[in-house]
DNA sequence: CTCTAATTGAGAAAGTTTCTCAATTGTATA
DNA sequence: TATACAATTGAGAAACTTTCTCAATTAGAG
């Protein structure tokens, strides 16, 4: 089956399933679809409820192991919210963190991270060696703070 | 039952627990002694198992609750860890930042923390006024590296 | 168009977390 | 020190989440 979903950069995308040797399967299309358009955190079963409404034979499982292989292509990424649940979004293009309004729930994009400065700052005070970071924000956004 | 366990400062627990009517049980005691005692993170079923070797009748959804109990009072945090599950460590005096290494799962606490300056800049940027941050970091201990 | 290996759906299975309820137990008060 | 009461517990059931199995299907290479 060839493309089903306008997905802006189908092409790219295709590129990056077949370097693996993956397929481009229509579930994983419309699971990347449904976290491209979304601009807030998705749990698992809401994502899965999105994809039927374009495939509606989709199963569970299916979402899981979609996600699992998007994670890995670094196409998607898994958060942690507060409450301890996970949750998933589309990467964002570059380095950049997530500030979470605890009202709403939407998403703001930061694009400034510290931690090239610390990382340095860390590795002589303490020797380890920083390979990776995890930072998330929480906060209230400009409207819910009215 | 009175004081079942060395906890080097009992009474401070206790008067934690009193302060919001609550009891201070040996369960109790035991999940945060075990905590207080281990220098990582601790998945439920570790603390579970640990926690039977002290009070052998505890069960399953005791660890539970004290874990909820226990977080709520800030004596203890819920992580993170990076394949999406859930552990428990004692919460650290003051504010820090745990640094997990990678290799042998130890945890080293980092002391500075870069928010402060950060989120009076982000809030500038932004208008989002952050309240609360979640940071971690991975990388490799001095040890893990050799 | 055909072939093949990757992928899927469905349900079973495994694992995790919460709930229910009768029995127990800290602790305040007498 | 004994009593009463509300909070807590253990055990298992229930709910929920995630992974596994396998026959059927399908994307993509030739």
């Amino acid at each position: 089956m060839g493309k089903l979903f306008s997905i802006s950069n189908y092409n790219e995308i295709k590129e990056f399933f077949h370097k693996k040797g993956l397929k481009c399967t229509p579930q994983r299309q419309a699971v990347l679809k449904v976290l491209q358009e979304s601009k807030s955190y998705l749990s698992i079963n809401k994502i899965h409820k999105n994809v039927k409404e374009l495939l509606p034979e989709t199963g569970l499982a299916t979402v899981y192991r979609s996600l699992e292989t998007l994670v890995e292509l670094n196409l998607v990424v898994k958060v942690h919210l507060e409450d301890g649940c996970h949750s998933y979004a589309i990467a964002p293009e570059g380095h950049r963190h997530p500030i979470v309004c605890t009202d709403c729930n939407s998403v703001i994009e930061y694009t400034e991270c510290p931690m090239e400065d610390l990382s340095k700052q860390i590795s002589e005070q303490t020797g380890v060696q920083i390979n990776t970071h995890f930072l998330q924000l929480f906060g209230k956004c400009k409207e819910c703070q009215a």
